[in-house]
DNA sequence: CTGAAAGCGCTTACAG
DNA sequence: CTGAAAGCGCTTACAG
């Protein structure tokens, strides 16, 4: 039988100990200095001898710092219902950090405007929180406010995504890459041996395509390797979802390749090509996508979607405020890069995702 | 900008605004009676109007009340490497609680006998601990305990699997028959449409078998909705895990149905079919099995294995343990039941699974 | 350089 | 029935 405890001693023991007082103790502690060195060095000792570490409940209540944090968001107002669930997990977050006095302030932004993104962040720095979480959807724009929070020392961690350049303390997301290989081994199933596979990404900004991209690339990249699919992986581009944009580049694709089984959608809007289908009448193609939206989860049900790939958006947040807060109150410093598990949801487990 | 803080009204504050002393105010907060009608109800009313919630780290700090937590688990060092991850999640719970005055004693029994259980589970009563942690391998044996605890009114949560009719506070797990139908949806995309799936359920002592045989009720359930496969669906029932009983019904499973193309593990014993099937020479079988156990991992990554089911083991204990303790400080009911998700795992996402 | 005291918000006796 | 006081472990001025 072990036992899992913490007995403490307390500043009073080690001062008893040491035959100071507590202030003096303190003063060690926290490197205040106007400790004489031989009284410093008889402290420490036995610092380390009751291996001692502090009472967290006491500090906290006594210090009464509040830790204010910022997220800086895309807008869930529009079309992409995605982003929805991010607040949801800084909601959980702050709900088990209850004791401690945490706040978050909610910033976002719209997903089409780089002006927008640029004002919001000065708004953040203008905010001067202990601890920020951003979603770098436009990559220049978020590399200059990481640099200028870093200037602050203000501590960054990404979520959904990640710029290698710029400084930052922790990335929490998918690995985006492997999350196209996770597709590909789903499609290569899904789709009999001599059928072709079509790679579909609707891309309205060019800032929004490399999430897109990186999937599709890892996807293609799975078929490098063993697979029994012999079909072609044709990969197609939309320039906006707009039902005309989508029909028309499904028309072509689907006239040029007319051997195509399964549709993988590199983003998360499965249910705009649904719509699409289901106005050509079109039933005997099987589709991959990605997130839980609500939209998403339906086609799952009806049997439309075959899989969808889960990136836990609430968990990242909810990891995101946790390190910010373990970081800061403990000095924990975080891994740098911590990838989600790539969730493969389909109709028989989706209920124990939502 | 919507902000999330608690700037909480104190005892004090209550006390000032009520015109009595904290001493009473608290004497209402906590029901301890000695208190006026005419006061009661003005410092109750004041508690609803501030929406007063008490300083937990406060409350904390005072009581130095001490939880301690019983865990009663298989004996990983048992052939059920399974049983590892738990104490993992025991420890991560801990790590997080860290702050908070939480100790919790690690016991084990033999899986294979119903003596010890009891002698453990007595082990258990006589620590007198605050909530205990259980595993209810054992039906009878469990039920008497669980009732025993209830007697004593000690908070149980059960793991892994739970007993209707015995008194607990709440299971987490998996919804075992649902997984069973997650293995179908897999195991009918896997088979080709004319080919036959086996489901093999390997159980040494019939105690054991009540997890695999819903298993093989949810899977057998998948193919009577939709599905693809028309082949036949064979169950398979091996008495003990020893290499001459697995050979012995393969051997004879797969003489009678040489149509087989799939193979359905209902438990984590993956990698011992796949010795049999490493012996035998047969390489054209695909695997479909349970648990992320060092074996069966190695068959994923080797393409021995398509799917693994995971039942998150760590996390089981992780929320167990965090439940048993917002119950007991807060006294938060939780969910009775609460389903874990069940994770598809493949070659492709394995890595962000461990 | 060091110690004694006050106070964070709450609870627990104790005195009246 | 009610209030005043002590104390949980720590930190923060302040006095010497």
């Amino acid at each position: 039988m072990k036992q899992k405890s913490q007995d403490k001693a307390r500043i009073k023991d080690i001062a008893r100990l040491a035959g100071v007082s507590i202030g003096t103790v303190d003063r060690v502690i926290h490197n205040r200095g106007e400790v004489a060195e031989k009284t410093l060095q008889r402290v420490k000792k036995i610092l380390e001898d009751t291996n001692y570490s502090p009472n967290v409940m006491a500090q906290v209540l006594k210090s009464r710092k509040n830790y204010s944090f910022v997220s800086l968001l895309p807008d869930p107002a529009d079309d992409n219902t995605y982003w929805k669930k991010h607040p949801l997990g800084i909601e959980r977050a702050l709900e088990e950090l209850q004791p401690f006095p945490v706040k978050l302030a909610t910033l976002t932004f719209n997903m089409q405007s780089e002006k927008d993104f640029q004002s919001k962040a000065e708004s953040v720095i203008a905010l001067k929180p202990d601890g920020v979480i951003l979603a770098p959807i436009f990559k220049d724009e978020s590399t200059t406010f990481a640099k200028k929070l870093a200037a602050e020392e203000i501590p960054l961690v990404f979520i959904d995504g990640f710029i290698e350049n710029a400084p930052f303390l922790a990335y929490i997301g998918e690995n985006i890459f492997r999350s196209g290989r996770v597709a590909g081994e789903l499609l290569d199933l899904l789709t009999p041996p001599s059928r072709d596979i079509l790679i579909v990404s609707i891309a309205r900004n060019i800032k929004n395509v490399h999430h897109l991209e990186a999937r599709t690339q890892g996807c293609l990249s799975y078929f490098n390797g063993n697979c029994r699919n012999l079909g072609k992986r044709i990969t197609l581009r939309i320039p906006d979802p707009s039902s005309q944009s989508i029909s028309k580049a499904m028309d072509g694709a689907l006239r040029e390749h007319p051997s195509i089984s399964t549709v993988f959608l590199t983003g998360s809007r499965t249910y705009l090509l649904a719509r699409y289908l289901e106005t050509r009448g079109i039933s005997d193609l099987q589709l991959v996508g990605y997130d839980l939206i609500e939209e998403n989860i339906d086609l799952l049900r009806k049997g439309i979607a075959k899989f969808l790939i889960n990136q836990r958006p609430d968990e990242q947040t909810f990891k995101a405020v946790k390190k910010l807060f373990e970081y800061l109150s403990m000095r924990k410093v975080p891994d740098k890069m911590e990838y989600l598990p790539i969730d493969i949801v389909c109709s028989e487990n989706i209920d124990f995702y939502i």
